[in-house]
DNA sequence: CAGGTCACTTGATCCACATCAACCGAATCT
DNA sequence: AGATTCGGTTGATGTGGATCAAGTGACCTG
């Protein structure tokens, strides 16, 4: 292993090869040959600001992005400047899966704070995927996982109750920090009361009362932005409680 | 076209190719050749009756599954026999595509009337995908159309009110059946309330009552599970009038 | 640093829909 | 045929969270 010289630029251009998100993003289970076969089709990110658009609704699919770090959300607008918004991505999650289907972007995609987002042109990346069994593997296990998430936000939507929403999204916040080797008990929050809620389906004014009535509890500390776990086992058992309480909706 | 003796066993082991659903399961875009390939891993279906099960929740995947004819409903059964209905599917769905990613079934399917559904073990079509482009881009195709759908239903779930989740329900069926060519506009729902109210995050009452309402108010007419839709307009309306609507969630 | 804007909070009120309860008719069982 | 069950309807009541309204403090801007 020689350093090169220049770091800047080689970091750049090896990135898939040494990016941390190596077990998070595209390559898991690829082999370092294949891994760098990926390397050359991925355009590396210039670093994007608050408000950025990766894309908007209605303009044409050409690629995948890859959050390197930073965070994005993705909503669906409507005519009227309404939106409902889709998720919240972290380093290492895949944007756009949504639109390969029809070739058009349904949703728009914006970034949160300040991000760098890796770009895969999908045309490649289905070439690629032909010629290497494992990254179409990958592929399908991605879009699956996506389906998957997908049905739990229904679940979440059509059945529980505000508290449990909330509890569930900042346990969601928490796994996917821990995940990335960050503190799943201490974070900032990149998107507002105003979207977090208009994710979990509720009003503003709802997530800002659950954020005190936690705080009063003694699950979390808030300040802002700011959010500190001090209870997971509580946060954890409301999510679990909507399970549970699922006795309401037997069938059959 | 020399008409075959045998017609049950002709028609059985060449289904794919004369198979009605050609244009809405994975055939489309393939070649004669490429669909003669798909047809040799289909496992052809016997005949299942109402609450047959296709999988079930916590099994291992294998297969995934097509509808050929009648319908299936896939939900996320709870431990306490609550469950969230994920989804009705009519002939030409395919089932099963959450499960790629982690090789386990994690809803439940099981069918709501006498139904036909063709089985396809995942690994070889994996193997044919890798052989195939055009198959493989269907498949990709085939999830990303499957996340787009959960988008639109996360947005009825979190957004739209009782009415407005009814009326999606119901032009969704009735646009599905006219890509497979029934009736548009008169047909029976083999699903009951109670599922539908799960379904779209309503009490069975309230989905009752909706239906009278908008019997009362001449967009339908209702019996038992006979629906006639009479004025299709006006319930495209009330959907629209749903996205249209969203000014109240307009952000940044 | 005064003034404005914006995200957020907190309180008061309202309403859409859930829940509870009674009932009905069709299908199934005996 | 009578009894039981079950899916569906209808009415009466309750409530979780939306909506409306009024601050408050952080941050930006001239």
């Amino acid at each position: 292993m020689n350093e090169p010289k220049v770091i800047s630029f080689e970091k750049i251009r090896v990135a898939c090869k040494n990016c941390s998100l190596g077990t998070l993003c595209l390559p898991v289970g690829l082999t370092p040959e294949d891994v760098e076969r990926l390397d050359d089709i991925v355009k590396r990110a210039r670093p994007l600001h608050r408000g950025d658009y990766l894309f908007r609704s209605g303009e044409r699919f050409r690629s995948l992005y890859v959050v390197k770090t930073g965070s994005v959300k993705t909503y669906a607008p409507s005519e009227e400047g309404g939106e409902q918004v889709l998720g919240f991505h972290l380093p290492g999650e895949v944007i756009g899966l949504d639109a390969i289907d029809k070739e058009i972007h349904v949703c728009s995609a914006r970034v949160l704070e300040t991000s760098a987002v890796c770009e895969i042109p999908f045309g490649r990346l289905e070439e690629l995927s032909s010629s290497i069994p494992s990254l179409q593997h990958q592929m399908f296990r991605l879009l699956s996982k996506e389906i998957g998430q997908d049905s739990e936000m229904l679940l979440l939507l059509g059945k529980k109750s505000a508290e449990e929403r909330l509890a569930t999204f900042l346990l969601s916040m928490s796994k996917r920090l821990r995940k990335r080797g960050l503190c799943p008990t201490d974070f900032y929050l990149s998107m507002s009361r105003h979207e977090i809620g208009n994710y979990l389906g509720l009003a503003v004014e709802t997530v800002s009362r659950l954020f005190t009535r936690f705080q009063d509890e003694g699950l979390l500390k808030v300040d802002r932005k700011h959010i500190e776990l001090l209870d997971l086992g509580s946060i954890e058992s409301i999510v679990a409680r909507a399970t549970a309480d699922d006795h309401r909706q037997r069938l059959t």
